[in-house]
DNA sequence: ATACATACC
DNA sequence: TACTGGTATGTAT
């Protein structure tokens, strides 16, 4: 049994079950008795057969792709190559270093809380969670192979001494809390990853700092208490002479922070810090010190995938800083374990490994081959990883997408009890969608057998649902299915979980009072273009007209306009460079535009210096502001219907341009040469502003990849926003929207699966109910008449009719969009006045997270007992069933 | 849309 | 005795 299964590590356990060492304070352990501890203490166990069948899964996925590499012949992997290089130069080119990162992680969170509140507990190895499982160690404990996801008591075989504290949720939120109002004093839009765990981004506060005076970087030695929480504070300032040992004694082997700068004026002991990132990384880590007399660990790194990994490297209470420099970075990643990144896991790695990679330089050296047996997504995150590049801007955190609760238990195999845990399930999960106000429309219910062999079984319901009734119609179903299905023998279980997902807002207003800002046309998605299109230079960009296409942008961050041209390490020297961006490059859409906007924003305002920015700004910002007013227009005010606008309502028509007020009518105004068109009809419409933008451009129709041509590019595009802006001044639109907000959500996943060709968008000028709104028109670009992507959701339409479109979109911007405006801009709303009210539900808009205080969110989870579990352990459930 | 797998804490 | 719970996302169908 045991042949086969470890031989590609060669190694005589399973690599699944085996100590995971790769993390702060596993080095120099002696892993082979602690993985024969391990082996010993699961072999025969139920949950030890179920990892060998998993494991087996993954070996012949190596198998198959052992196979599959076989039959590559030398052409494919030299045509591969060539597509490898073209995406590499493209993605090295948008390489943005202007950005400052930083990853902050608590030590040892949990346990380190609970031996602050429990001296007794410093000298010990501890860990907090339960005999079945632990949440995390401390570094005392790790040093015995004791680690997070471990469960408990194979841990105390490991270490017999191991004192195992039970969770206390409630205290690592409070100190959580604490620790991200020192956040958001450095960023206030911080990532919080899990209770002790964020991105913040620097940049901002560094340029800002550099200004401040030494009283602003002036912080004080706590007022402090003692460690155990009993005997709290009142002791004076001067008390504390060596202050840094009030800090629990986690880590015996820290490494030292940089010399302190003591000071002892009238109020007690005190630390200047400069002016530096370094130094005010360390400065928000003393604060957290002080304030909660916990340490943090942080990276400082030009991307966030960078900084993740820095953080972990001078782990506990340390700091590393990556310069931001290309060398510097290449360096870093070249010796780099694939598996310290973020997202490479056991599996991925296994993989890698049986490739021969274990390195991210091996990763880039490989790529050819990687992007043949791996995803496109896959592989362009290896490429990624290996030329070391990651987000440089941190992401607004996004609404979620799922809530689900989920109990093991001892063996259930009694349908009613089966059934009343279902319903317990359900009733926890409809309180906890209440607090947040949720309705999904697809529940999933979650099932493990007492072989761990786990089945999820989903219904999506044409409604969205939030109450217990509602939520166990559905599961109870699903549930009877699987009991059916499994008739006569009965479910034996150890786990059940609901879901619920495809969440809805949860007012059921009637959508309509949005209108459109823009529309989409699907294109070929254009495969090779998906990377190339997010980090394109600005000077690559171009405008085309042919066809329909009257303006298109990419906005990539403007500080690669100076970069030089960054040799790939893995690409053959004698290709020229000349690829990247043929002239095949994706369109984007408004919210591409919108998102490589914001890119380009960010990375415009810590790179002033750097020439022809202020050019790129300014043309996006007119963009922007068109679409913004665009947004804002249709979100006030706007009853029409779909049907009350049959088609106008998707494609309105403008009847002026500065009146704004009036109704559809049967000319439309160019929003360049600003004439009236005499025609309804949208087509002929187009071909005017495409007519009219050509000329105003010059020569609009030309993409280009020499830099040479860039600025020509530019300047069209430039011209053809001019004129947009001032078209939309005329409007006289009040109240500008952030078109960043309608983006955000369709971030990731653009970056992800890569943009789509839309090939032809083209401006049209609308006016719906007294506002403004600028549109894109879906055009057919085959014969085939239009087809209908929604810009929020991007599905396809199955529908040709504008009408039905629209109200869909209306239905989707609702759902996705409207809060986040409302969150994020609410002083600029103003609320319906009349029967809108009830359309847009002002507390739902309000953001549910702020950056400081309490979250909303249900943070990390890596523990054991839920939120729920208080009273109520695993194995108690039955009991409860017959009440 | 569904199911399952991987990953993270 | 005993191997979590919550969320997101990717892959395959």
């Amino acid at each position: 049994m045991e042949n086969g299964i470890a031989s590609t590590k060669g190694e005589g356990f399973l690599s699944r079950m085996a100590l995971n060492d790769n993390k702060a304070g596993m080095e120099g352990l002696d892993r082979d008795k602690i993985n024969k501890i391990i082996m010993e203490s699961s072999k025969g166990s139920r949950f030890y057969e179920n990892e060998l069948k998993r494991e087996q899964q993954v070996n012949q996925r190596i198998e198959k792709m052992m196979l599959q590499k076989a039959q590559i012949t030398e052409q494919q992997l030299k045509k591969a190559q060539a597509q490898v290089e073209k995406v590499a130069s493209a993605l090295v080119r948008s390489r943005d270093l202007s950005r400052v990162i930083v990853h902050v992680d608590m030590d040892a969170f949990y346990a380190a809380v609970e031996m602050r509140d429990c001296p007794e507990l410093k000298d010990k190895p501890m860990a907090v969670g339960s005999m079945s499982m632990l949440s995390t160690s401390n570094y005392h404990a790790r040093k015995y192979g004791v680690r997070a996801a471990m469960p408990g008591f194979i841990a105390k075989k490991l270490c017999p001494n191991l004192v195992i504290v039970p969770t206390n949720f409630d205290k690592y939120r409070a100190v959580s809390d604490e620790i991200r109002e020192i956040f958001a004093d450095y960023d206030p839009h911080f990532q919080p990853l899990s209770l002790d765990e964020a991105y913040l981004d620097f940049t901002d506060h560094l340029d800002h700092r550099q200004s401040w005076p030494e009283s602003s970087r002036t912080h004080h030695f706590r007022a402090s208490s003692t460690a155990t929480g009993e005997e709290q504070s009142e002791l004076p300032q001067e008390a504390l002479p060596e202050v840094k040992d009030l800090s629990p004694v986690l880590f015996e082997d820290s490494p030292s922070t940089s010399p302190c700068l003591l000071g002892s004026g009238g109020g007690g002991a005190f630390e200047v810090f400069g002016t530096s990132v370094e130094e005010a990384v360390r400065e928000m880590r003393f604060r957290i010190e002080q304030k909660t007399m916990l340490t943090a660990s942080a990276g400082i790194a030009p991307n966030m995938m960078l900084a993740k990994v820095c953080s972990d490297k001078n782990k506990p209470n340390g700091q590393y800083r990556l310069p931001s420099t290309r060398e510097a970075v290449m360096d870093f990643v070249h010796g780099l374990p694939v598996r310290k990144v973020s997202g490479i896991g056991k599996v991925s790695e296994k993989m890698l490994n049986a490739l021969g990679i274990s390195s991210c330089s091996h990763l880039g050296q490989q790529m050819a081959l990687l992007s043949l047996l791996f995803s496109e997504t896959a592989w362009h995150h290896f490429m990624e990883v290996s030329l070391g590049l990651g987000s440089t801007y941190i992401p607004r955190h996004e609404d979620r997408k799922s809530m689900s609760t989920e109990r093991t238990f001892k063996e259930l195999s009694k349908a009613e009890e089966q059934f009343s845990l279902c319903r317990e399930l359900c009733e926890d999960l409809a309180e906890d969608m209440k607090k947040e106000d949720l309705k999904g429309k697809t529940v999933t219910l979650k099932l493990k057998n007492v072989n761990f062999e786990v089945k999820t079984r989903a219904l999506t319901l044409l409604c969205a649902v939030a109450t217990v009734d509602e939520i166990f119609a559905v599961a109870k179903d699903l549930l009877k299915t699987e009991i059916e299905n499994e008739s006569p023998q009965p479910l034996r279980l150890r786990l059940m979980g609901v879901r619920i997902s495809a969440f809805v807002s949860s007012d059921d207003k009637k959508p309509l009072q949005r209108s459109i800002i823009g529309f989409l046309q699907p294109g070929k998605t254009d495969s090779s273009g998906s990377i190339q299109g997010m980090h394109q230079n600005p000077e690559k960009e171009h405008l085309t007209n042919h066809s329909l296409q009257t303006w298109t942008l990419t906005c990539p961050p403007p500080v690669q306009k100076c970069q030089k041209q960054e040799e790939v390490p893995w690409r053959s020297k004698q290709k020229g460079l000349e690829g990247g961006q043929t002239g095949e490059e994706p369109k984007q859409s408004f919210f591409q535009r919108a998102h490589a906007k914001r890119l380009q924003l960010q990375a415009a305002r810590s790179s002033t210096q750097e020439e022809g920015h202020g050019e790129n700004v300014s043309v996006i910002n007119s963009i922007d502001s068109d679409a913004q007013k665009g947004v804002e227009s249709s979100s006030k005010g706007h009853k029409s219907t779909a049907s009350d606008l049959p088609e106008n309502d998707f494609v309105e028509a403008q009847a002026s341009t500065s009146g704004c007020g009036g109704t559809a009518s049967e000319s439309l105004t160019c929003p360049v040469c600003f004439r009236q068109v005499e025609t309804t009809d949208l087509n002929v419409f187009n071909r005017h502003i495409d007519q009219c933008l050509s000329e105003s451009s010059g020569k609009p129709n030309r993409s280009t990849d020499s830099d040479s041509e860039s600025d020509l590019d530019l300047d069209i595009v430039r011209n053809g926003c001019k004129v947009l802006e001032k078209w939309r001044e005329e409007c006289e639109v009040k109240e500008a929207k952030n078109s960043e907000e309608l983006e955000t959500n369709r971030v990731d996943p653009q970056w992800q699966h890569g943009l789509k060709n839309y090939p032809t968008q083209t401006v049209l000028l609308i006016n719906g109910d007294k506002e403004t709104v600028t549109s894109q028109q879906p055009q057919s670009c085959n014969d085939k008449g239009p087809v209908f992507i929604c810009p929020v959701c991007q599905l396809t339409q199955d529908t040709d009719d504008l009408t039905v479109f629209n109200h869909h979109v209306d239905l989707c911007l609702n759902q996705e969009v409207l809060h986040e405006l409302g969150g994020q801009t609410s002083s600029r709303i103003n609320p319906p006045p009349d029967t809108n009210s009830k359309a847009i539900d002002r507390g739902h808009l309000l953001p549910k997270q702020t950056s400081k205080g309490k979250s909303k969110r249900k943070d990390s989870p890596s523990s054991p007992p839920s939120k729920r579990a208080k009273g109520f352990g695993p194995h108690n459930t039955i009991d409860r069933f017959f009440r």
